[in-house]
DNA sequence: TTTTTTACCGACTAAGTGGTCGGTAAAAAT
DNA sequence: ATTTTTACCGACCACTTAGTCGGTAAAAAA
């Protein structure tokens, strides 16, 4: 098991260069040179470790992406309670997040899905069952919303879910342009206005 | 301006085949080769009408996507009346087409934003004037939906416009994996849903 | 101590890449 | 009738790409 230490350790320096450089430029616009010029490794030690770009980049995925997305959109909302402050809190702190991270290049996720789109098709099935594990937690949350009495039974869980996920990631695309302070404002008052009116409305007493 | 005919022929032939294979496969992982190949075209005859691969991206931005974009989601909302349903026809006339496109690669407009984003500053800045304009018309909509008493006077229009081009953005992303009818389904229902709590309520009387 | 395995080096290959350039046939201008 | 311009051809260039392969020093196993 030591022996698998060094192994595990520049495998993870050249997958952590490797996500950054792929986020950064793009996964088609990124050499395989560029990412070991970064880490002053060569090209026997990536062949050694990994077959091919798209088995390094799958490794990627299944080890940093999907870590990145459950810290930070999935965990926070896991079993909670009342689900629209929740969501609210942690979409809310994914986007300061985002903000105050001048080396933001969109979110992750939709970036992937977009760029691998009908080019890549076993890359895009990876970052599918991200956004469908994320899709099926905010289904879930909502559903125990609407028997907990938070939720207006009428509401479609499904359809609010597939509308956050949306919003969310077209608002992070618009993101990059900059003026992201002001995006978050105004995204983060329509979101409570759009939860305002899915909310359950108690009886006046 | 005879002479010109052939010149602007070739030159939108070469447009139009660029445009499909920067949009299938993305701008750097499309060659001009490729583009060339398609049209049975030298390379000579490229460099004759284009100065360089940026340059003829540029051109394609401003002759064919300004174009797209427009005839799809600025003209069929401009100086209309009540804001809401106009806006829910154009969005839902939009997800139709691009649903039974199977030639579907995502909404162009985004799908350049995310990948030219921090790679290629000039290109951007193409793309977000598209977006800006677009912009600028869903607020003007939703002001005059104000003044003539559809929309709240509570509703902040630069919120709602940011709001609806980041949801549509981002349901144009997810429609690419497929199971498309579904997700437009869903989506319309949330937009009204959404739209419901912006609509001026009428004093009972 | 000897052998084997691990983790890496870096030269090399074949297939592209964007872009250049000398040439040319047909059309237009003179 | 001659010259010039237009619109295109395709060989070529310097460079980059993913991937291969023979080698090797150090560590681990025998």
């Amino acid at each position: 098991m030591d022996k698998n230490l060094k192994r595990m350790a520049t495998m993870h320096r050249m997958q952590v260069a490797g996500l950054e450089l792929f986020y950064k430029n793009g996964y088609y616009n990124t050499s395989i040179d560029d990412i070991l010029k970064s880490l002053s490794l060569s090209k026997g030690a990536f062949y050694y470790h990994f077959q091919s770009k798209e088995d390094f980049f799958v490794s990627i995925v299944q080890n940093l992406i999907v870590r990145k997305v459950y810290s930070m959109l999935i965990e926070p909302i896991e079993g909670k309670e009342n689900p629209f402050p929740v969501i609210e809190k942690c979409f809310e702190n994914a986007l300061e997040t985002a903000e105050h991270n001048d080396m933001d290049y969109g979110f992750i996720l939709s970036n992937f899905i977009s760029e691998f789109n009908r080019r890549n098709t076993v890359i895009s099935n990876y970052l599918m069952d991200i956004y469908k594990v994320w899709e099926v937690n905010l289904i879930t949350l909502l559903q125990k919303g609407k028997s907990d009495g938070y939720v207006d039974r009428h509401v479609d869980s499904e359809g609010v879910a597939t509308y956050l996920i949306s919003s969310y990631m077209g608002v992070r695309t618009l993101m990059v342009q900059g003026n992201c302070r002001n995006l978050r404002y105004k995204y983060m008052q329509q979101l409570r206005q759009y939860f305002n009116s899915l909310t359950q409305k108690e009886a006046v007493q």
